[in-house]
RNA sequence: GGGUCCAUAGUCUAUCGGUAGGACAUUGCCCUUACAAGGCAGGGAGCGCGGUUCAACUCCGCGUGGACCCACCA
C-alpha cells in the first residue's frame, strides 16, 4: 500500500485565509436565528473608538479574543449574538479633525466641523472593520452600527427623556471640573494628575482683632477674592490664640472667620490655609462643610470674572502676575518658593482644570449606590479579582454624574426652552432631534401656555451616555420586545480593565435605571497590551504597535493564537515579534502533523493497543484542561495545553512510536488500522479544541479531511477515555529521551540498531518501542 | 496618604506542602521517509528576612521591588 498525503503544501498558508472566510459568509454559519430553540447567548461588544491611526495592537488582540469568547459559547451550544458597532461619539474624534484640517472647533461653524469628523471617522471606521474581519471576528458585519446614527442617538435621546420623567435628571450649579481648552466641564474619570513647577505665595493678612499679621501659603493669589475662610490645625501651638478670631483679606480689605481644621497641615507652608471658591477639591469639600457662601472668581472663558474687581477681565496667568506684584508693592508678601504642585488636568488637552461653579444637567447615582454594589456583588467577573475595582469605585462615588457637555460631536440633549417662562420643554421620545438647528417640536409652551417660541438647547451629552445604552440598543430597547427578551440581560460584556469605572459603572447604572436588570451576566475584562519593555501602549508615549503589518504578514490565525497563548485572562500581555514567530512555527508544526495523518485512511472503530490508549488518556486530560480554560473564557490555558500536548507528546512521542505501525512495517492489519483510528481521533479532537482560538486552519484541514460542513458547527469535544494510562508519559518520555540521548552520544544514527533493555513499565508498549528505536532484545 | 493585584532562568509562564515543567531567546550536534518555519541534546530560575511544618516556590508575617486604581497638600 502506498501512502501519498492529501495535504500537499509543507506550511500554513495565511493566504488562504481570505477563501476559508468568503465560505464562512457564504454558508452564512455564524448568522444568529433568533427563532432559535438554542439558549440565546449576548456578547455586548464594546464598539471600537476610531480615534486615529493606527488602531492599538491591544485593542486588536482584546477583539479576537472577544471573538473567541463567541467560538467558545457556540461550541457549547449557545445561539451566539454577537453584534458588532463603532463608537463614534465623543471628543477624540474632535481633537483630531481638528489637528487633520488644523481647524478650531470654536472658529469653525457646527455643521461644517461636524460634516469634517464624519469624513474622519469613516476613514478610520473602514480601517478598523478591515481589521476586524481579518482576524476572523464572526461577528454580524452585515448589520454593524454606529453610535453616532439617528437610531443610536435616538435611543440615548428616549432613554434620557425617560430617565427625566423618572426624575432622576436634574440641573443644578455646582462646582464643576471646566476645562478652559476644550470648553466643557469634564468628569473625575477624566481628569489625570501631573507634577508641575509652581510658586507657593507667603502672603499677609491682618488679624483684625489685634492687627498682627498673619501669614498665608498659596498657590493661587489670584483667587484672593473669593476667600472666605482662612484655617488652622487645632493641634498646632503657633495658632492657638487666633480660635473663632477674624482675618482681614488684603487687597480687598473683607472680613473672614478664622477656624481650626484638621484639614490644614503644619508641616506645609506657614500652617494656614486660604479657602477660595474654588482652588481645589478641598475647596469644595470645606465650602459644603462649612457651608460658606461661594463667590465666583473665574468665568469659563478662564478670565477672572466681575467679583476680581481691577482684576476683572484678565486672564488668570495674568491676574496672578499681576496680584502678585501689587501684594510686592504694598510690602504684604512674605516670601516665594518654588513647589512641585500635583496639577489635575484635563486628559485631552493637559490644561489644568478650573473648579467653576456652572448650570450643568446631571443624573443621579448617588441614590442607586446600595443597588449598584447588590450588582457588582452578584456578577460573574472573568477573572475574579477584578471585581474589587468595579465594588472600590462604587464606593468612591460622592457626587451625581455630570452628563452635559459644550461640543460639538456628540448627541444632542434633546431640550428646548420657552422664551417666556424659560422652562425646559422635553419633546416625545422615539425620535431624533437636534434643537440646536431643528424647529421646536411644539408651538404652545407646555409650562406656560405662551407662544413667544423656544430657544434650543446647545449641548451635547457625555459619550457614555450613548455607550452606557449598548446593551439595550443591540437587544432593540422598546422596539422589539420579542428580540429584547432574548437577547437581553447580555451573556457577557467584553471590556479592558481601564473603563470598569467609566462604561462599565455607568452601563450599569443606566441598566437598572431603565429595566430594573442587571444590564448581563458577566463581565470579561482584559488586561493592557503593553510594549516590548512592559510599559503601556499609548499614542502620546509613541510606542504603539500597528496590527495591520503584522496581520499582514502571519493571518489572522497566527495572530490569535499568540495572544492567546501570551498571557492569562486579565493579566497585561507583551508584543514580541519572537513570540508572534514561534506561533507561527506551532501553526506549522499542525499543519504537518495533518499532513502526516492525511496519507493514511480514517477508521470507524479499532482494536486499540496500549500505546493508542496510553495517548488517548492524555488526549483526555489535555480536553479536561482545555473546558475548564473554554468554561472560564480564559484562553491561555486551552492555548497552551495544546501546543503542549501537541508538540512535546502527540508528535514528539506518540507519533514516533505509532510511525512503523501505521506504514504497516512489522504489525498486522488490525494494529495498523488501530494506529489510523487513533491518530485521526487525536487530530479530529485537537482541531475541535483549537478551532475557537485558531478558525481558519482547523477548518481548512477539517474540510479537507472530514467533511463539507464546517468544524464551526461541531461541539466542544468532551472527555471520554478515560483509560487512566497518562501515568505511564513520564515513564515513556524518559524512556525515549534516553535512547536518542544514547544515540547522539555515540554518534549513531537514529535508524540505528540497538541494544537496551526496556523497563518491565513499559512492557505494554514495548512492541512500538522496538520499532521505534529500531531495538535488539 | 489609602487600596487592589503581582514577584519563578535574559523574557513569558506551569506546578493550589513532597525530585521546579514548558515556551521564546541562547549553545552544540543532526537534512532520521509529516515538518530544517524541523529533530535531538546542553547551559540557565524560586526578591530578602523571619514564622508554621517531618517537609515551603507553594501557607502566614514583615520588608523590598513593580503594575494599576482611588484620594490629594493649600
Amino acid at each position: 500500500m502506498e501512502f501519498k498525503p492529501k495535504i500537499t503544501e509543507n506550511r500554513w498558508n495565511p493566504g488562504l485565509e481570505e477563501k476559508i472566510r468568503k465560505t464562512w459568509n457564504e454558508e452564512k454559519i455564524y448568522v444568529f436565528n433568533k427563532n432559535t430553540k438554542k439558549k440565546v447567548f449576548t456578547i455586548d461588544t464594546p464598539p471600537p473608538y476610531p480615534s486615529g491611526r493606527p488602531w492599538h495592537i491591544g485593542a486588536a488582540a482584546h477583539y479576537s479574543q472577544i471573538d473567541m469568547i463567541a467560538r467558545t459559547a457556540r461550541m457549547m451550544g449557545f445561539e451566539v449574538f454577537f453584534p458588532i458597532g463603532i463608537d463614534r461619539n465623543g471628543l477624540p474624534v474632535e481633537n483630531y479633525t481638528e489637528k487633520k484640517y488644523n481647524i478650531s472647533i470654536h472658529e469653525t461653524s457646527r455643521e461644517k466641523f461636524i460634516n469634517l469628523c464624519v469624513t474622519a471617522l469613516d476613514d478610520l471606521e473602514a480601517e478598523m472593520i478591515q481589521i476586524m474581519k481579518v482576524m476572523g471576528l464572526s461577528g454580524d458585519f452585515d448589520n454593524y452600527y454606529r453610535t453616532d446614527s439617528k437610531e443610536y442617538r435616538t435611543l440615548t435621546q428616549t432613554t434620557f427623556i425617560k430617565l427625566w420623567d423618572k426624575g432622576l435628571i436634574y440641573e443644578d450649579t455646582r462646582p464643576n471640573n471646566y476645562c478652559i481648552k476644550c470648553g466643557t466641564t469634564i468628569a473625575d474619570a477624566e481628569i489625570e494628575y501631573e507634577e508641575l513647577p509652581t510658586e507657593l505665595i507667603y502672603i499677609k493678612f491682618k488679624m483684625k482683632e489685634t492687627g498682627k499679621d498673619i501669614i498665608i501659603a498659596t498657590t493661587r493669589p489670584e483667587l484672593l477674592c473669593s476667600c472666605q475662610a482662612i484655617i488652622y490645625n487645632p493641634k498646632d501651638e503657633r495658632y492657638k490664640d487666633l480660635e473663632g478670631k477674624h482675618a482681614i483679606v488684603p487687597i480687598f480689605s473683607k472680613e473672614v472667620p478664622i477656624l481650626a481644621h484638621p484639614y490644614a497641615k503644619q508641616e506645609f507652608g506657614s500652617g494656614i490655609v486660604m479657602i477660595c471658591s474654588y482652588g481645589d477639591y478641598s475647596d469644595v469639600r470645606m465650602f459644603r462643610e462649612l457651608k460658606l457662601k461661594e463667590i465666583i472668581a473665574i468665568t469659563p472663558e478662564g478670565k477672572m470674572g466681575k467679583n476680581a474687581g481691577n482684576y476683572a477681565g484678565l486672564s488668570i496667568k495674568d491676574a496672578r502676575n499681576k496680584i502678585i506684584q501689587d501684594l510686592e508693592k504694598a510690602g504684604l508678601i512674605q516670601k516665594k518658593e518654588n513647589i512641585m504642585h500635583r496639577t489635575p488636568l484635563c486628559y485631552r488637552s493637559k490644561t489644568p482644570i478650573e473648579i467653576i461653579p456652572m448650570k450643568e444637567y446631571y443624573l443621579k447615582q448617588i441614590d442607586f449606590i446600595p443597588e449598584l454594589l447588590k450588582i457588582a456583588k452578584n456578577m460573574k467577573f472573568y477573572p475574579e479579582r477584578h471585581r474589587q475595582i468595579l465594588i472600590d469605585w462604587i464606593n468612591s462615588l460622592t457626587i451625581d454624574w455630570p452628563v452635559s457637555r459644550r461640543r460639538y460631536y456628540g448627541t444632542e440633549i434633546p431640550i428646548w426652552y420657552c422664551k417666556n417662562c424659560k422652562k425646559a420643554c422635553l419633546p416625545e421620545p422615539e425620535k431624533y432631534y437636534q434643537p440646536w438647528k431643528d424647529n421646536p417640536p411644539f408651538k404652545t409652551c407646555p409650562h406656560c401656555k405662551s407662544e413667544k417660541g423656544f430657544e434650543g438647547e446647545t449641548r451635547t451629552f457625555d459619550t457614555w451616555m450613548d455607550s452606557s445604552i449598548s446593551p439595550l440598543f443591540i437587544s432593540k430597547y422598546g422596539k422589539d420586545d420579542d428580540f429584547f427578551k432574548k437577547t437581553f440581560p447580555a451573556g457577557i460584556r467584553p471590556q479592558a480593565k481601564d473603563i470598569i469605572r467609566t462604561w462599565l459603572h455607568y452601563t450599569i447604572l443606566r441598566c437598572y435605571q431603565l429595566t430594573k436588570k442587571q444590564a448581563f451576566e458577566g463581565a470579561w475584562i482584559m488586561g493592557y497590551g503593553v510594549d516590548e519593555e512592559g510599559k503601556r501602549m499609548s499614542k502620546s508615549k509613541g510606542n504603539v504597535v500597528d496590527p495591520l503589518p503584522i496581520l499582514e504578514k502571519y493571518g489572522g490565525d497566527i495572530f490569535r493564537f499568540w495572544n492567546a497563548s501570551e498571557a492569562g485572562l486579565g493579566s497585561d500581555f507583551r508584543y514580541s515579534n519572537d513570540k508572534i514567530e514561534s506561533s507561527a512555527k506551532f501553526l506549522t508544526k499542525l499543519w504537518n502533523i495533518s499532513r502526516f495523518i492525511s496519507m493514511f485512511p480514517e477508521e470507524k472503530k479499532a482494536e486499540l493497543t496500549e500505546t493508542d490508549k496510553w495517548i488517548l488518556s492524555e488526549l483526555n486530560e489535555l480536553i479536561k484542561k482545555c473546558i475548564e480554560g473554554y468554561e472560564s473564557f480564559d484562553f491561555f490555558i486551552p492555548a497552551t495545553a495544546l501546543r503542549e500536548f501537541t508538540w512535546n507528546l502527540f508528535a514528539s512521542h506518540y507519533l514516533e512510536m505509532a510511525k512503523s505501525r501505521a506504514y504497516g512495517q512489522g504489525f498486522d492489519e488490525e494494529e495498523q488500522k488501530a494506529a489510523w483510528y487513533t491518530l485521526h481521533l487525536v487530530l479530529k479532537t485537537l482541531l475541535k479544541l483549537f478551532a475557537p482560538i485558531s478558525p481558519f486552519i482547523t477548518d481548512y484541514v477539517w474540510k479537507e479531511l472530514y467533511g463539507k460542513e464546517s468544524i464551526h458547527l461541531e461541539s466542544l469535544s468532551k472527555p471520554e477515555w478515560g483509560f487512566g494510562l497518562e501515568k505511564s508519559t513520564g515513564k515513556i518520555t524518559e524512556f525515549n529521551t534516553e535512547i536518542w540521548k544514547t544515540k547522539k552520544d555515540k554518534g549513531l544514527s537514529l535508524k540505528t540498531e540497538i541494544e537496551v533493555k526496556i523497563p518491565k513499565e513499559l512492557k505494554q508498549f514495548e512492541k512500538d518501542l522496538i520499532n521505534m528505536h529500531n531495538i535488539r532484545i
